[in-house]
DNA sequence: TCTAAGTCTAGTAGTTTGCTAGGTTTTAAT
DNA sequence: ATTAAAACCTAGCAAACTACTAGACTTAGA
């Protein structure tokens, strides 16, 4: 249950983008910077927020990245489901089968509660919430 | 966010003590054939369970694990937290220096609370209301 | 004393994590 | 047209973690 470090830099990375969504586009090495993390590590963080639409990319000479929606309209489950490829706390494959066998599978329960928990905190809120 | 299966275990076998807390203390080997797992594993997934006071242990012939407590004493929390050595989302040394120079450190705002909606979920919940 | 239980320790193949490194492509400014 | 600053892509790698298996040892009731 422990959150990597590249989701969470990636969290760093799309608020501090958010504090500043009105001054157009921010180069990595700025964020890196002033985060005090490795631009280069920054650039595989930044990679499948970008693949899931949350960042406009500017290309070449005086480019970097931008919020591509408002602080406002970009959740952190948003965020997380991009950074750890969905919100799912296990492979329910395997758990199905399972839950076959057994009778009525009280461990769905637990696990699909505490989903639903988790879920709906990171939809709940935004950037913008986070960011004041 | 993935829950491992060690974790998973731990709570089927909670679960599965839970359902029969009356019949006193159950073999590891009945549950390893009810749930379709590895005895072997399960002994060390097990461990940290009894090691947090969570089962009574009979040592010998005809031993096994009892629920130390009843059903409606455990929380989800108490089981989770055992197997997974605390329900921290992350280790938060190296968070608190970031936080020093980061400027109110919005990140510890959405991990804050995303921990608190874990928390509350799991201490809210106890294994007798899982299995009815 | 036999036997069915839990206990302890070690090993291990495979995967994931948290990086570093280097080269390529894109594009605005000169 | 060249340069420079940016994003992009791929590979590699040590360390840690995961999900087990295996075996020897201890405990205690029948």
């Amino acid at each position: 249950m422990k959150i990597s470090t590249k989701t969470r830099y990636g969290m760093r990375v799309m608020l501090d983008l958010a504090a500043r969504y009105e001054e157009g586009c921010t180069p990595l090495k700025d964020i890196a910077e002033r985060q005090g993390l490795s631009k280069k590590y920054l650039e595989q963080v930044v990679a499948p927020l970008a693949a899931a639409g949350l960042l406009t990319v500017t290309r070449g000479y005086a480019g970097g990245y931008q919020l591509a929606r408002a602080p406002r309209d970009i959740t952190l489950a948003d965020v997380v489901s991009a950074s750890e490829d969905g919100l799912e706390l296990m492979t329910c494959t395997s758990d199905l089968l399972a839950c076959e066998r057994a009778d009525g599978c009280p461990s769905r329960r637990v696990w699909g509660g505490l989903q639903d928990a988790i879920n709906s905190y990171l939809e709940g809120q935004t950037l913008a919430d986070m960011v004041e």
